[in-house]
DNA sequence: ACATAATAATGACGCTTCGTCACTTTTTGA
DNA sequence: TCAAAAAGTGACGAAGCGTCATTATTATGT
């Protein structure tokens, strides 16, 4: 049986309901559609109820952030069993994050807000935690990937280089391209390839800097996105309708 | 002479000197401590006066950005009379990114500001086209650089990637090592090494990648920024305290 | 030099939202 | 059954945004 109380289970159904109606609120008026009041208004509980969940509304956009990374890491770590090489399978949790953002665009916001200082100074200490440990375990998985990688040779670390250290590169890679493609919507004058491509190319490279084996131009990587893409699309479908949104 | 007339002088004197508030108020209490009273109080002009000049606080926001990018621009273009190859002068464009972001860290939370959804939807065209004017210009400085290593032949296009396109992936690099590097203060698990030497090992690995030559084992590119870091020092020690922050 | 028109500056005001806390309602358990 | 504890509420104070009727300043024509 559960451990938790009726009473236990009971909130945590509610911060997932207050949660869920955040998100649909953004998706229907962007963040700044977003008020404490409007939550507790649709849920049908008062304000104060709401703040017994969360400490402040930075506190709130934490969570949803939280949320969104849990949703990441079960999406990454399906593709964790697509047969192929280490090399393959880091490709594709990036992939996972692409198509992810691209669907959901409003999460971006999101994530870069609980980048920004300004966000993350007024968000509870807890909360900041719990974001940091999902990040950490994202980055783990990518990790695994890495060290799969160093025990077949396909990759060797040069110099100093730690195993955290190289994840870094792809992760900062993808979140970089994301990040600009976001904005460029409204005014833009430069003219750039699809989103996929730019991160498919760009990581390839990035990859084959790293010597990472086998090489792009010694495999198909452009048909394992393909399959890889196929094993995503059912996932991605059902999110945000799903009963619980939280997969972690 | 001037061409522009002296209210006209005026006028764009006051709006630097709601800028230079702003960002001082911004470095005294974050992003969340300015606010547009402030502003008009500190400079004895009223609030009426102060959205004169910005149609609302996001509009301000992306002119602060701007500023920043523009002084980004400047030190990139002193930064191109570096002697070296076209990939030193490229890598020290991001070198020049980081040391500024490293020195103000307050400042990035203005660009991650500038690229959500968020914000760009509230602010002014007119100042997105101005923010956006200097990206490109910035993203020109990086061309020219690709540009110049195809004439030379220290590079080659593949398949129909065009100029645009590389510049991107480098750009969109440093973004992301930046933006994660960010918010490690407050709670972090990850250990990472210092984000210059992040920066310039992931960028080579990239650059090795386009197969970009000299490739990182076929020159010494430490010494590079070595001395390129010396040239960037005293760029970077006195913004702030110039008259005249804009060096457009 | 003066009057009048045009332009610029002001800050009180209305509105929205945040977050709190004294009070009410519900639950618990003796 | 009833008192104590826990949960829930929403009116309220504070703070910030952005507006606009009013006031002050500058420009223009005679």
């Amino acid at each position: 049986m559960n451990t938790l109380s009726r009473k236990q289970r009971e909130i945590l159904a509610r911060e997932k309901l207050f949660l869920k109606t955040a998100r649909d609120l953004i998706r229907a008026d962007g963040v700044s559609g977003l008020t404490m009041e409007r939550i507790a208004d649709v849920t049908e509980y008062s304000k104060g109820t709401v703040y017994k969940h969360f400490t402040c509304k930075e506190d709130l956009l934490c969570a949803l952030c939280g949320e969104a990374l849990g949703y990441m890491l079960h999406l990454s770590s399906a593709m964790q069993h697509f047969e192929g090489s280490p090399r393959e399978r880091l490709m594709i949790v990036a992939l996972a994050y692409q198509t992810f953002i691209e669907k959901f665009p409003e999460e971006f916001d999101l994530f870069l807000s609980a980048r920004s200082n300004n966000i993350r100074s007024k968000a509870s200490h807890k909360r900041l935690a719990e974001v940091d440990e999902i990040d950490s375990t994202l980055m783990a998985l990518v990790a695994d990937q890495i060290k799969q990688a160093l025990e077949t040779g396909d990759l060797v670390l040069e110099d100093n280089l730690t195993v955290d250290d190289l994840c870094f590169g792809p992760w900062a890679l993808s979140f970089g391209i994301l990040s600009i493609y976001q904005g460029r919507e409204l005014v833009r004058s430069i003219s750039l390839p699809e989103i996929n491509e730019s991160l498919f190319r760009h990581l390839n490279a990035l990859l084959d800097g790293y010597q990472w084996r086998p090489l792009s131009h010694q495999h198909d990587y452009r048909n394992t996105m393909e399959r890889a893409w196929q094993q995503l699309g059912p996932f991605l479908t059902n999110w945000l309708n799903s009963e619980d949104i939280s997969h972690v």
